[in-house]
This record gives structure tokens, C-alpha cells and sequence, in this order.
DNA sequence: CTGATATCAGTACAACTGACATGA
DNA sequence: CTCATGTCAGTTTTACTGATATCA
């Protein structure tokens, strides 16, 4: 059984035998799973009436201990702060975050979930754990777990461990 | 050694222990290490003066044997056709693609690489080859085919077998 | 005629850049 | 004063929607 990628990797060798397409099979590969997990998510998402960066902003609010500010935010999306404040005013606008004054710092803000916003939160994020495991259906457990580890590895030689928030 | 997600997971765990995380721990880093090899390989790419979608748009055109129809370039880079068009027309201006009449079929379009669409892609090619080479450097080789293989499966199963083109 | 192909105009959305106000 | 934080206006980029011309 053959993927995009196994058909990519053929056509090049047979024009361009002697470039290495290991490596860039595997990233075309997790490129791709991303895509598609990103429009067949979104579309779960939508069916709630949130966009994918107000969950995962949300997301990020619930499981934090306490408020987070919009630095922490940015850095965890891994996006700019002016790109942050304008997700932020959304949310607000619609009742589901709250930005209070940092009291240990005045520049700073504190960005918590309201409560309307954890009780709308909570079946997405069933939902979405729904939506993720029935995606890696096909694996088995043990596959899932070796599948973990690598992506692990991965994702700390990409980014470097995780620096907590 | 832990990552982004471990922390992520560990945080739903405790305060929402129901919560069943080990597809979604996957799918998170799925979309992560794609995001953060997006975001390097576009650095990548401006150094070379193309954008994402006309290096991929000009590599599919030439690893295939011919010309291919914009429904066909739409359908591998799973977007709409009107972007393809917008696409085409950029890389037609800059003389890197052509468009021409399909014989058989007085509606269609086929699109081919000129030749200097293949002299500017040839290095870029190489260099995109190494950025991916550096990117996984750290697995060996007996993970990465391992990698190889589940993601295969998990591709396979997202969006099916290779439909060839 | 029906259905598919490719294109284009108009629209909408999303993010970035640079500037700015505030306070450590 | 210098640096960091958060916000905003303006700009740019990008893709989508719907309409259209063409042809199987």
C-alpha cells in the first residue's frame, strides 16, 4: 500500500535518481496528516462556533493553573502579539475571556476564562478528543505509543523541550 | 525529557483526569512540528525568492513525466482551483511555468515548467533536501524509516491511498 | 442540455509592520 | 533613560464565493 508520499518519493528518483528523498518524505508526510487534520478539524470545530485559534487560545486558559498573560499566549501559539490582541478582543467581545491589570506589574495584562467561557469550552474539547482518536483509529495502542515517542523526539529537536505555560 | 505536549497533557490530566489525551497528545504534535517546519523552511525558501506554494506547485510539475492540468495541481495541493489560477498566474509572469492548450480537451489547460522554472527550481530542490536532512538529523536511521511507516499509515488512513498524478 | 474546466472580480479574513502609550 | 509589554491602525497577503465563458 502506497501514500502521496510513496508515489512522490518513485517520481523523483526516476528523474533525479541520485537525491536523497528520505528525510523530505517524512516531513512531506507530517506536513500533510497536519493539513488534513487541520481542515477535517476545523470543520468539528466550526459545528461548535469557534475558529481553531480561539479553541486552542481557550484551551490553553483551561488547563493553566491561573491567568496567563498575552506574552504566554503569543508564545505558546507560537504567533505575534498584535495577533493575540485581536483574538483576545474577539473573545472578550463575546463574554468568554476577561483581561484583568497585572497587580504585580501595571504594563501587563492577566487573561482568565469566564465562566460562560469554560461552559462552552468543555464539550468541545470532548468533541475534539473524539474527532483525534477516532482519527488515529487505524493505529493500534502500541503503535500509538511508538508513534508518541518519535514525535517526541521530534518536537524537541525542532523546538528544544518544553519551557512551562 | 519532555516536550510541549507532555506539559499539555499533564496539565488536562490534572483538572480533568476523565479526559482521555493520547490521541490528541499525538495529533498536537503533529500540527506543531508542522507548524515550526513551516515556519523554518519558509526562511528557507524567501532565501531562494519563491514562496511554499510555487516551490511545491513547481516541484510537482517537475517530478511528473508531463504537463498537468490545473484541476490536477488543485486536487494534490488539496486547495480550490481558483487558487491554483492566482498561483499559475504569478509563476506564468515571472516565466517559470507556461500554459498550454489541451489537444484533447479544448477546455482545459496544461501547465509545464520552462526551462528556466527548472533552472531556478534545481537548487532549491537541494537545499530544501538538506534543510529536511538537518531537521530529522537527530533520529537515526532505524527510527526515521520507523516514522516512515506509521506515518504512512496514519497518511493512508486520513486521506487514502495515492491517487497517482 | 447537462456537467466539468478554468478564470476572474469582488469579498472576507487573518496576520504582519510600525508606531505608540504605559510602566518596570 | 532604556527596555519590555500590550494595543492599535494601516497594509498586505491569501483564499474563498459566485459568476462567467468554454467545451465535452
Amino acid at each position: 500500500m502506497s501514500d502521496y508520499v510513496d508515489t512522490m518519493r518513485q517520481q523523483w528518483a526516476s528523474i533525479y535518481p541520485e537525491l536523497d528523498t528520505e528525510a523530505a518524505g517524512v516531513v512531506a508526510r507530517i506536513t500533510r496528516i497536519a493539513r488534513m487534520i487541520q481542515l477535517r478539524g476545523d470543520v468539528v470545530l466550526a459545528e461548535h462556533g469557534v475558529t481553531r485559534d480561539e479553541f486552542e487560545l481557550m484551551s490553553l486558559l483551561a488547563r493553566s493553573a491561573g491567568p496567563l498573560t498575552p506574552s504566554a499566549l503569543a508564545a505558546s501559539q507560537i504567533t505575534s502579539a498584535a495577533a493575540v490582541t485581536k483574538r483576545l478582543k474577539k473573545l472578550d467581545d463575546a463574554g468568554w475571556v476577561r483581561r484583568e491589570v497585572n497587580p504585580s506589574d501595571g504594563r501587563g495584562a492577566l487573561i482568565h476564562l469566564t465562566q460562560e467561557g469554560s461552559s462552552v469550552l468543555r464539550p468541545i474539547i470532548d468533541a475534539v478528543a473524539k474527532f483525534d482518536s477516532a482519527l488515529l483509529g487505524e493505529l493500534t495502542a502500541n503503535d500509538s505509543e511508538q508513534l508518541a515517542n518519535q514525535l517526541r523526539a521530534l518536537l524537541t529537536s525542532v523546538e528544544g523541550p518544553a519551557e512551562n505555560a
